[in-house]
DNA sequence: AGGCCTCGAGATCG
DNA sequence: CTCGAGGCCT
């Protein structure tokens, strides 16, 4: 499958971001803005934590890609299928030469505070972005989610906070504030 | 069946 | 940003 019209503002778009923000970039972030079918920033986490590099990545043979942990045959074939274009081959190349880089950079903390915790962001926090939130809760070993379930063990809600309150609520999940939170990771 | 990731769309805000 | 629909994985 190549490339479709319909993709291909998004495509573009994706790829002025990557190119942007390439001076911090790590491999998962190079991965989520190629607009791989069904691979989103969590799925190119793992990706880039397997592969290490581009390189290794796009040699990843289907038989590789499925045995990874939450990587199914199809999500498997249409990472297959997106390296097998030749367009992609030129795509890398040409990102290469203008100096994005294409390593995995492995940062985490000997602290694991929050290991086998699930966080669900939601409000707007006064402190952090919400993609700050995210890698302090990561980098303690910590996972965060879209959506709260009996599995959620912490939302954690700042202002205007959305429906997930709510559900947390009937849950009987743990809520937390921001400055809960920022006593936890102090 | 359950969990949640991905993606698109419509409100939010600087 | 939040939400809902759709789809993938276990």
């Amino acid at each position: 499958m190549r490339i479709s019209k319909k993709n291909g503002k998004k495509f573009a778009q994706n790829l002025i971001n990557a190119i942007n923000n390439s001076k911090k970039n790590d491999l998962n972030r190079l991965i989520t803005a190629l607009g791989i079918r069904h691979v989103g920033s969590k799925a190119a986490k793992v990706l880039a934590k397997k592969y290490k590099t581009m390189d290794n990545l796009s040699a990843a043979s289907f038989e590789s890609l499925e045995q990874i942990e939450d990587i199914g045959p199809i999500v498997a074939n249409s990472i297959t299928e997106f390296f097998a274009q030749d367009q992609t081959a030129d795509l890398l190349t040409k990102l290469k030469a203008a100096g994005v880089n294409m390593k995995y950079i492995g940062e985490k903390l000997a602290d694991n505070r929050f290991e086998g915790k699930t966080f669900v962001l939601t409000g707007t926090l006064e402190n952090y972005t919400r993609q700050e939130a995210s890698d302090l809760i990561e980098k303690f070993g910590g996972k965060t989610s879209g959506t709260v379930s009996k599995k959620t063990d912490y939302v954690l809600a700042g202002n205007e906070a959305g429906s997930k309150l709510t559900k947390a609520e009937n849950l009987g999940v743990k809520i937390i504030t921001e400055a809960e939170f920022n006593e936890m990771c102090q």
